[in-house]
DNA sequence: GCGCAGTATCCTTATTAAGGATATTGTGTC
DNA sequence: GACACAATATCCTTAATAAGGATACTGCGC
């Protein structure tokens, strides 16, 4: 687990979940909403404050349509 | 997030990395020593007492060599 | 039943999450 | 450029979770 390969990402990780949001129309308020969570938790995560674990970053790969295994995939290839 | 379908997914989750584990024929002790963390680690996430974000999701599956782009999407049929 | 490998659990401290409130930033309009 | 308001980021206190070594349990071959 090489510190830099895992900041990498754990960036790309956050930067596709938030353009995956904004490509989606939605509002962090929005996305929130939907996942019975206040805004600050999506605003936490997009900012890699807030770790998500594996069924919590399904969840909101579907609420922001977000390909969730093109994105596991890419993340593989970065690993 | 409906409570029990979560806790099934979390169930699966932790079901398939022990089994992945076993079939590669390793015992908790190597998998933590390839991830440098302590043993108790290990038996933690299997027995669902410690959540894996993401990455550390991708970083065991590498190691216990578990399919992780056909585990996710049988998460996602779950969900 | 013994001995040992493997796994689970306990315990204390450190780290992270929660989430409402507030501050800051971004955007369109005039 | 400044105003108004939507959107996002940050702060703060408390609660929950993680860390990880030590120890207890379990299962298996002999």
């Amino acid at each position: 687990m090489e510190k830099s390969i895992y900041t990498t990402r754990y960036t790309t990780l956050c930067m596709r979940m938030r353009e995956a949001r904004r490509a989606a129309g939605l509002t962090q308020v929005q996305v929130a909403k939907q996942l019975e969570r206040p805004q600050s938790f999506v605003a936490k995560y997009e900012a890699g404050e807030r770790r998500l674990d594996v069924i919590e970053f399904l969840d909101v790969a579907k609420v922001i349509k977000l390909d969730a295994i093109e994105l596991i995939a890419n993340l593989q290839k970065i690993a």
